[in-house]
DNA sequence: TTATAATATTCCTTTACAGGAATATTCCTG
DNA sequence: CAGGAATATTCCTGTAAAGGAATATTATAA
């Protein structure tokens, strides 16, 4: 299972720009909430809730807080979705020998 | 963006489980009910948002109906992941070079 | 230490939504 | 057409959560 406070968390739009925008790096509050056109409070509000769901991560700098992404939710949300690849991959048998080449290159480790 | 609408139906654990169900393939509801020990109201309650949402399919089938998942969103959540892929990928000189690979087999096509 | 910028929190109100229980609908079978 | 299975819908209630406004906190600079 997908972690749902993750999802929850994406699932408010504005969260969801905030996210995109630290996607590019990290920001301060007051950067955040100029570009996205939203009240200082409500930045602090949504950050927070990106924070409790383990989506970004604080830095205090001096008088500003750097919040940034964590990489963990997402890399879990890509894992997670590979249970549903096999719906809009039709070419199954090339996923197959993706997997195969995977199987392969273990074997070689092994050595 | 992402659409708010499918993270926030994926947000609820009990949808998520019922699409992770419906991942193995098509089910009715009563099918879904039982494997989820959920009352069937509820699942058909979860299945509506999860129809509306846009994640899944009805087919009626007789006196029943048949749930199955729908390709688009979940290929849409790979693709909106790629913004964030480059936070977990370290070796980012790999993706370069990969982009670059890219890029030279457009110029092969343009000729 | 005081003023001020940057950020966080609280309180309030409104809205959305999940679960339970009961009921309605639809469709097959005899 | 009547009965019954499978599914959908409605009504109700409690709870969580978002936005606005005001206020509290923290840390810097003078």
């Amino acid at each position: 299972m997908m972690d749902t406070a993750a999802l929850s968390a994406l699932s408010e739009p504005k969260r969801q720009q905030i996210v995109e925008l630290l996607a590019e790096g990290p920001l301060t509050v007051g950067e955040i909430a100029e570009t996205l056109c939203l009240r200082q409070p409500q930045t602090s509000k949504h950050l927070r809730v990106l924070l409790e769901a383990g989506i970004v991560n604080v830095r205090a700098e001096a008088n500003r807080r750097s919040y940034s992404l964590r990489p963990e939710p997402f890399q879990a949300m890509d894992h997670w979705l590979n249970a549903f690849r096999n719906l809009w991959m039709e070419r199954l048998d090339n996923l197959d020998h993706y997997l195969q080449q995977l199987q392969s290159k273990d074997k070689k480790q092994d050595r």
